[in-house]
RNA sequence: GCGCCCGUAGCUCAGUUGGAUAGAGCACGAGCCUUCUAAGCUUGGGGCCGCAGGUUCGAAUCCUGCCGGGCGCGCCA
C-alpha cells in the first residue's frame, strides 16, 4: 500500500503523520497502529531531507511503500522510498538510501536501519515498539484493528438478492457469506455500510410462484390436483403456502381465472418466501438493512424517469436488437426494442431496456434500482454469481452513466462468486433442479453448522471455484482449517483457566522478559491492522480468513516449545512474574483471532 | 465465434495490488507425548509460477498473442 496514496491519506490526517513521535502511548490511545506511525516517520524523514537539499521539494511519492518483509531476517518494515525516488532526484538509490538511512536510525524506536539489495531500507525495530503493540491490542480489546480508512463514506454492499421462489440453497450460500463477511469487513475499515437485498418480485418467475402456490391451494381445499404440472415450483415448501391462502380466502379463487387472484396470490407467496428466506438467512447470522423491492421501485416510477432521462442523453434509443452470439434460437426475429447504449462503456451490444410486450426488462429495472442505491450511498459493490458475468458489463455502464447524472460516476464494483460444488466422500452430491432436489441451505447448517458454513466459504478467493466436502469440513484435525483455529483459540482459553486455577493472572508489568519467540507472534499479530485495511481496501474478507490461519499456526507452534522446554510453557509456576507477562501475551493473541472471527462472523469457542 | 474467471510443488490452495532466495497444508521420508489439550509441533526432499513475447531498476503479479479448464452469451432472472 502506498503510504502517501490517496487512501492511506484519508486513514491517518496530515496532522498525525507530521506529529514528531506518533509512537508514544498517547498515539496508542489513538489507534495509531505501528505500521502507520512509521509511515508517518519516513514521509517526516523525506521532509528533512528536502529540507536540507538532498532531496528536491515535490518529488510524488505515491510509489512510496512501507511493508514488512516477507522475509524476517530482512527486519521488521522496509521500504522502497530510496530505489523509487532516486532518479527524481538525480542520484544513485544507494545514496539516497545512505542519506535516508541516517534520519531513520535516529528514531528512538528505530534499533537498526540498514540498507540491502538495489536500495531496500530494512528497519528493525526496538523491542519495546512490538511489547508496545501488545499493550494497544489490550487497551482496544474488540476494537483492535478497527480503522478509519473508510472515513464515515457509506458503502452499499448488495448479496444474495435471490428470487423469492423457494428457499435458500447452496448455490446462494457463498455469495451470501462473502457479501456479509465483507460488509462487516468495510464496517470495521471505517465506512457505513448498508446491506441491502433485491427482491426480484415483478418478473415471470413470481408469476410461476403465483401459479404453484394456487395448484397447492387448490390441494389445501381438497382438490386432487396430481403431479404438479411442468414448469410449476414442485416443492413441499409450497404446501403451508396453500394452506394459508385456503384458511384466507376460502374456496373462493379456487375455480377463478387467473387474472382474479394471479396479483394477490402473487403477493401472498413472496411474502411467505420472504419470511423463510430470512429466517434460512438468520440461520448464517445474516441479516440485510434493507430489502428493496422491484415490484416497488416499478410503481413508484422509477425505471420510467430513468428512460426519459437516458432517452435525453441519447444514451437509450429505439434500435434492433442484435441476433445472439452463440446458438441461434430457430424463432429468432429481429425486433425493436428500446436499447441503452451500453457498447459505448465497452459492451459487446447494445441491451433493451423493455420486452416487446412494453414491460421492463431484468436489465431495466435493475439499472433504475442501482441508480436509487447509488442516492444514499458513495460507492456500491454487488456480490454475483459466476453464472450472472455475462451481465456485469452492461450494468457497470448504466451505473455510470446513471449517476454521472449527479456528477462524478459512483464507484461501483461487482464481485463475482464461483461455483461451489458440493461432496459428500468425494462424491459430487447430486441435485435435480426437475424434481425440486437441491441441497438447502438449511439442511447444510443443520448438518455442519453455521460457523463452519461461513468460515469455509470464506477459505478460498472468491473468483476460484471451490469444493465443499461435508465430510472434510467437519473434520477434527489441523487438515480442516475451521477446526485448527478454533482450537488455537481454545487452548489460550484453557491456559487461561488453568493459570487462574494456580493464582496466576496476565499482567503487563514485566513485558521485556517475554523473549524473541514471544515477539515474533507479537510481531505476527501486529499485522492484524494493516490486513485489515489492505483487505478492505481489496473487498477480499477471504484474507482475514487466511491471516488467522498464519496466527494460529504461529502459536501452536510457539506452544510446542513447551513440549521439550518446560520454561517455555506459558505457565512456569515458580515465575509468577514471567507467568504474567506469558499469560498476557496468551490474552492478547486470542484477542486478535476473536478480532479477526468476528469479522468473519465466526464464533471462537473457548472449549472443544 | 465472443465475453468474464482460473492456470503456482504429485494434490488442494496462498502470494501483502510491481519487490529481495516464490510460500503453506495434504501426500511421502525422519523425529517429538511423566504436558497448560500430541485434535498439535519439528525436520527433509519436491517448482521452466501454462507457453511465447513486451513494459522497467525489478514481473507469479501489468500489456499482447497463443494453449488448457470453468462459467456465460434471447425480450430469461
Amino acid at each position: 500500500m502506498p503510504v502517501f496514496g490517496c487512501a492511506e491519506s484519508l486513514a491517518h490526517p496530515a496532522t498525525r503523520l507530521v506529529r514528531p513521535n506518533p509512537l508514544t502511548a498517547r498515539a496508542m490511545a489513538d489507534n495509531t497502529t505501528l505500521h502507520a506511525a512509521f509511515a508517518g516517520q519516513i514521509h517526516a524523514a523525506l521532509d528533512a531531507l528536502e529540507a536540507k537539499g538532498v532531496l528536491p521539494a515535490g518529488l510524488p511519492r505515491h510509489a512510496v511503500t512501507l511493508e514488512a518483509p516477507r522475509d524476517p531476517s530482512h527486519g521488521d518494515l522496509a521500504t522502497n522510498a530510496a530505489m523509487v525516488l532516486a532518479k527524481g532526484a538525480a542520484t544513485n538509490p544507494r545514496a539516497l538510501a545512505e542519506a535516508l538511512v541516517a534520519e531513520l536510525a535516529a528514531l528512538p524506536l528505530v534499533a537498526e536501519a540498514s540498507i540491502a539489495g538495489p536500495g531496500f531500507i530494512n528497519l528493525r525495530l526496538a523491542d519495546a515498539a512490538w511489547l508496545g503493540e501488545l499493550g494497544a491490542i489490550a487497551a482496544l480489546g474488540a476494537d483492535y484493528g478497527r480503522s478509519t480508512l473508510g472515513a464515515g463514506t457509506t458503502v452499499n454492499v448488495e448479496y444474495v438478492s435471490a428470487n423469492p421462489t423457494g428457499p435458500m440453497h447452496m448455490g446462494h450460500c457463498r455469495g451470501a457469506v462473502v457479501g456479509d463477511a465483507l460488509a462487516a469487513l468495510l464496517e470495521f475499515a471505517g465506512h457505513k455500510v448498508v446491506r441491502e437485498y433485491y427482491v426480484n418480485d415483478a418478473g415471470a418467475q413470481v408469476a410461476v410462484l403465483a401459479r404453484s402456490a394456487h395448484v397447492r391451494y387448490r390441494e389445501a381445499l381438497g382438490q386432487a390436483v396430481g403431479e404438479i404440472p411442468e414448469g410449476l415450483y414442485p416443492g413441499e415448501y409450497l404446501i403451508p403456502v396453500g394452506q394459508a391462502l385456503a384458511a384466507e380466502f376460502g374456496d373462493r379463487y379456487a375455480a377463478a381465472p387467473e387474472g382474479e387472484w394471479l396479483g394477490l396470490f402473487q403477493a401472498r407467496a413472496v411474502a411467505a418466501m420472504l419470511v423463510m428466506i430470512r429466517d434460512d438467512l438468520a440461520l448464517l447470522g445474516i441479516h440485510h438493512d434493507l430489502f428493496s423491492s422491484e415490484a416497488e421501485l416499478q410503481a413508484r416510477g422509477k425505471p420510467e424517469e430513468a428512460e426519459a432521462w437516458l432517452r435525453a442523453q441519447d444514451l437509450v434509443y429505439d434500435g434492433l436488437l442484435e441476433a445472439p452470439k452463440g446458438k441461434m434460437p430457430e424463432d429468432w426475429e429481429p425486433v425493436a426494442l428500446p436499447l441503452f447504449r451500453s457498447t459505448r462503456f465497452g459492451d459487446d451490444q447494445d441491451r433493451p431496456i423493455k420486452k416487446s410486450d412494453g414491460s421492463w426488462t431484468y436489465f431495466g429495472a435493475d439499472l433504475a434500482y442501482h441508480y436509487q442505491k447509488a442516492q444514499s450511498a458513495d460507492a456500491l459493490v454487488d456480490i454475483w454469481g459466476a453464472d450472472h458475468a455475462g451481465t456485469v458489463k452492461r450494468i457497470k455502464a448504466a451505473v455510470a452513466a446513471m449517476t454521472a447524472r449527479d456528477g462524478a460516476a459512483k464507484p461501483f464494483e461487482v464481485k463475482l462468486v464461483q461455483m461451489v460444488q458440493l461432496l459428500r466422500d468425494g462424491e459430487p452430491v447430486k441435485m435435480s433442479k426437475r424434481s425440486g432436489n437441491f441441497v438447502t441451505l438449511r439442511e447444510v447448517v443443520e448438518e455442519v453448522g453455521k460457523d463452519v458454513v461461513r468460515f469455509t466459504m470464506l477459505t478460498r478467493k472468491p473468483e476460484a471455484q471451490m469444493d465443499f466436502d461435508f465430510a472434510h469440513v467437519v473434520e477434527a484435525s489441523k487438515d480442516n482449517p475451521v477446526f485448527y483455529l478454533q482450537y488455537a483459540h481454545a487452548r489460550i482459553c484453557s491456559t487461561l483457566r488453568k493459570g487462574a486455577a494456580e493464582g496466576f493472572a496476565p499482567a503487563d508489568g514485566a513485558l521485556h522478559r517475554l523473549g524473541a519467540e514471544e515477539l515474533e507472534l507479537v510481531k505476527l499479530a501486529a499485522q492484524f491492522p494493516r490486513l485489515v485495511e489492505s483487505a478492505a481496501v481489496a473487498r477480499e474478507p477471504h484474507r482475514v480468513a487466511f491471516f488467522l490461519g498464519d496466527l494460529a499456526a504461529a502459536f501452536h507452534s510457539y506452544w510446542n516449545l513447551g513440549n521439550d522446554r518446560v520454561e517455555k510453557r506459558f505457565i512456569v509456576a515458580q515465575d509468577a512474574e514471567l507467568t504474567g507477562a506469558r499469560l498476557f501475551l496468551a490474552t492478547q493473541i486470542g484477542q486478535v483471532i476473536r478480532n479477526g472471527l468476528a469479522l468473519l462472523g465466526v464464533v471462537a469457542v473457548e472449549e472443544m
